[in-house]
DNA sequence: AAGAAAGAGTTGTATAAGCCAACTATCCGC
DNA sequence: GCGGATAGTTGGCTTATACAACTCTTTCTT
């Protein structure tokens, strides 16, 4: 399976007429999609994709609410609801009730979450960088920039389902 | 939200380290791969990313075996198995049997099936567009440029189960 | 201030997609 | 023609997800 993967042929050459690029981006982005989840899962069968993503936004946040775990990946409140109790169990998060609000639960990590999402990281960062070796290191600023921007679009634009 | 999101602070602005590119590019491709299946699957309900991909893949290789696909796909020949039936059931797909090898089932699509293939390409091109249309041309082609080079690594490097 | 509306979260239920293992049927090598 | 490989199917299980109905708390309206 190491092969091509491309849903068409057309194979944009710098210098290609933006069209070209708008679907080469788009066949790229979802060729990544598509094996993204299976390969995640077998590289950390610890944590799968959603909970990785779920830990990291935590710390990056400093902790956060279900609810804006929901709103920031557009999963349904009853999913990160189960999810959240799964890593609960696990000891990786933990809950506080907002003092202010008592409706709210505002989700940290917990040292073991710490621990492991540090662990999983490291390992995801190896084998990103093993794969983006060669790459000029100018190239790299410009591709990690075109992403944030790509990923950016749906808090900018209203309401829409992203891609 | 439409800045960082980073594991460590660090936002990459052009000329950072390359380090730092690399965590970018690294969360940024995980973002999105943690999203896509969700949304594709609210804008088509009638073809998986999963069917998409896969009637995609028949279109261009004008025809393959059931165990073309998962090996393509890394997926198990079970599931390929049962998305193919589904297919069937819809009248997208149809199985020939190979007159060399009566074990093997050539796929083809159908006319129904090209019609919907067609159908889901050009509205995913449509959302492309909208969510690409303020770039400038040159970054598309760039950004295109960048996300064929990282997906082909696979193709270069031998065996290990990518990303 | 009382009742209505909105918000946060949980739980029940259903579906989809995936894996593995066991199976059938065919083919190939000798 | 027998044994091993290959193609595909099926059964059983797990996980991730959505939607809807529900509880509890807060906020808004009059």
């Amino acid at each position: 399976m190491t092969t091509a993967e491309m849903p068409d042929e057309t194979t944009v050459t710098p210098g290609g007429r933006p069209a070209e690029a708008v679907e080469t981006i788009q066949r790229e982005m979802t060729a990544f999609a598509r094996r993204a989840r299976a390969s995640a899962g077998r590289m950390h069968p610890e944590l799968s994709l959603v909970s990785y993503t779920l830990l990291g936004h935590l710390e990056e946040r400093d902790g956060c609410r279900a609810t804006d775990l929901a709103a920031h990946y557009a999963l349904d409140k009853s999913t990160v609801s189960r999810q959240v109790s799964a890593l609960e169990r696990a000891e990786l998060v933990e809950r506080r009730v907002d003092p202010d609000d008592h409706r709210v639960q505002v989700l940290h990590l917990t040292e073991a979450g710490r621990h492991i999402l540090a662990q999983v990281t490291e390992s995801r960062r190896t084998a990103f960088r093993e794969r983006l070796a060669g790459w000029p290191e100018e190239d790299l600023v410009r591709f990690a920039a075109y992403l944030e921007r790509y990923n950016a679009w749906q808090e900018a634009a209203p309401g829409e389902d992203q891609h």
